[in-house]
DNA sequence: CCTTCGATGGGCT
DNA sequence: GCCCATCGAAGGA
């Protein structure tokens, strides 16, 4: 297959919306060893300075959290534990929003994500954001890339079928931010993740 | 199917 | 020294 990167205007919406539409776009990362592809299925907004589950929560800003305040469609990779979670920044330049990548369903490269995540089944090999960091073999060094270069892009996607809204998984101790209606996924697809 | 729990390392105060 | 935007194994039903 045979993928282009989308055109850096398609980052330039309002982070809630962007967030849907990434639903049903191609991840590619043209690895050394091959061109590895997924399909998104799940993304939460995190939305800056008023988001108590932000990593920007009231503007904070420091070496990890900067690239948040750059322009829409830069790569903010940081490290959860020994996992590596990926983000499209989003929103205009100061305001510091990004977009979590949570699951995809594999799309070319099957051979080498299956090296990548091990001996374990197809199923499992992204249904969440450090699964699927790691299927991509994507790592801290693409913080800073910008979603529309190669080699690792966003690339037009066929859609999905129906969006689920509902709240964002994973957080702890941020108050009302725990109930906003902020995660995004494709109704019904098995490999949305599971986390509560 | 479900829930619980330990490993784990970087970021931040 | 504490806090996680996680994962996978283990154990129960």
């Amino acid at each position: 297959m045979n993928f282009r990167p989308i055109h850096p205007g398609f980052f330039e919406k309002p982070t809630l919306e962007l967030a849907e539409k990434l639903l049903g776009q191609y991840v590619v990362h043209e690895h050394p060893e091959g061109v590895i592809a997924a399909k998104i299925i799940e993304t939460e907004a995190y939305m800056g300075a008023e988001d108590r589950a932000a990593h920007s929560f009231g503007n904070r800003k420091t070496k990890r959290t900067e690239i948040m305040f750059g322009k829409a469609g830069l790569v903010y990779t940081y490290q959860m534990h020994t996992h590596t979670l990926m983000n499209v920044v989003s929103g205009p330049i100061g305001i510091p929003q990004a977009i979590l990548i949570r699951a995809g369903e594999p799309i070319a490269g099957e051979d080498l994500m299956q090296k990548f995540r091990g001996n374990i089944s197809r199923k499992d090999w992204s249904n969440g954001p450090g699964k699927l960091a790691k299927a991509l073999d994507v790592t801290m060094n693409y913080y800073g890339h910008h979603w529309s270069e190669q080699p690792l892009f966003i690339a037009e996607g066929p859609g999905i079928s129906e969006v689920e809204i509902g709240p964002r998984v994973g957080i702890q101790n941020t108050g009302e931010a725990v109930h906003y209606p902020y995660r995004f996924s494709e109704k019904g697809h098995p490999m949305v993740s599971k986390y509560r």
